[in-house]
DNA sequence: GCTTACCTGTCG
DNA sequence: CGACAGGTAAGC
């Protein structure tokens, strides 16, 4: 579900509540979110106070510690369908809550995820996570390096976190229209300067989509629960038979697996001989 | 590369 | 009823 955008959205809900509050007791309520040692989540959680919650990509990354000083990063994952939750204790548990974190103070944390895709896992702090640089970094010049020299198509690549950590089906789909980019085309033969303008247009649109709090296409919501301003501003994502700005009648076909959106109008397909002959029979 | 699997829900 | 859904991992 969520993507780099609604992620932030959701972590600075929960860095206006959570910091400083310490975790009371914990309800597992579905223990097969966890990965990893059951035991070892609770007893990662027990009685610490939360000091921040950072975020990488899609990752939220939860820093608690005790007396004694830090104690190992709780990584949250919310899949597909996985949202956290603010609200009252005392307000009905919905379906779906897989997790509950009581706190000192009127308000819980609660962890729903209808399709169980999400997960929760204590990091060992010596194993590193293994995800590419923020997709919302202020290092562009990162983010280019990072993809530069790669090989695939752009589409696959871009939603790979190990090559850059935070775009998803939707993100993806946007900053390739931006750009007048194929999602086809090849990564590795992109002229440098139309790497540097993707890399811009990935900042824009994830940073646009932070300024209404997200994309709410269907579940997402933030940690209180309100829907995201973005999705009236996709330019392509979803508008499947809808004309692009440009008057090109908007196209859905797979790419990498997934559903996805193109103007065939400003957004020329790869003309590479591998392409060509693949496509040659129509 | 593509397919499948993990899940539940919604839409046509 | 099948197709599809914001993600990831694993299998040819």
């Amino acid at each position: 579900m969520p993507e780099l955008p609604e992620v932030e959205t959701i972590v600075r809900g929960l860095n206006r509540g959570l910091p400083g509050r310490r975790v009371l007791s914990l309800d597992l309520r579905f223990p097969g979110i966890v990965r990893g040692s059951v035991e070892g989540f609770r007893s990662a959680l027990a009685g610490a106070r939360v000091d921040k919650i950072d975020r990488h990509g899609k990752s939220i990354l939860l820093r608690p510690s005790d007396e004694k000083g830090s104690r190992p990063t709780v990584r949250f994952h919310l899949g597909m369908t996985g949202q956290l939750l603010l609200v009252r204790a005392d307000a009905p548990v919905a379906s779906h809550t897989h997790l509950v974190l009581r706190f000192d103070e009127e308000r819980e944390l609660r962890f729903r995820d209808m399709r169980r895709f999400g997960w929760v896992e204590v990091l060992e702090a010596a194993r590193p996570l293994r995800l590419g640089p923020d997709a919302w970094t202020t290092d562009i010049d990162g983010l280019f390096q990072a993809l530069r020299g790669r090989r695939g198509m752009l589409k696959h690549a871009l939603l790979n976190q190990a090559i850059v950590a935070g775009l998803g089906n939707i993100y993806v789909d946007e900053a390739l229209h931006r750009c007048g980019l194929h999602p086809r085309r090849e990564l590795s033969g992109l002229p440098a300067a139309r790497l540097r303008a993707l890399c811009g247009a990935i900042r824009a649109v994830l940073g646009e989509s932070i300024a209404v709090g997200g994309t709410s296409f269907r579940n997402y919501v933030d940690t209180e629960g309100s829907r995201g301003g973005f999705k009236g501003r996709l330019r392509i994502y979803g508008r499947a038979g809808l004309p692009c700005a440009c008057g090109g009648l908007i196209r859905r076909m797979v790419v990498a697996g997934r559903g996805t959106h193109v103007c065939p109008r400003c957004q020329r397909p790869p003309r590479s001989a591998k392409f060509v002959l693949r496509h040659q029979k129509d």
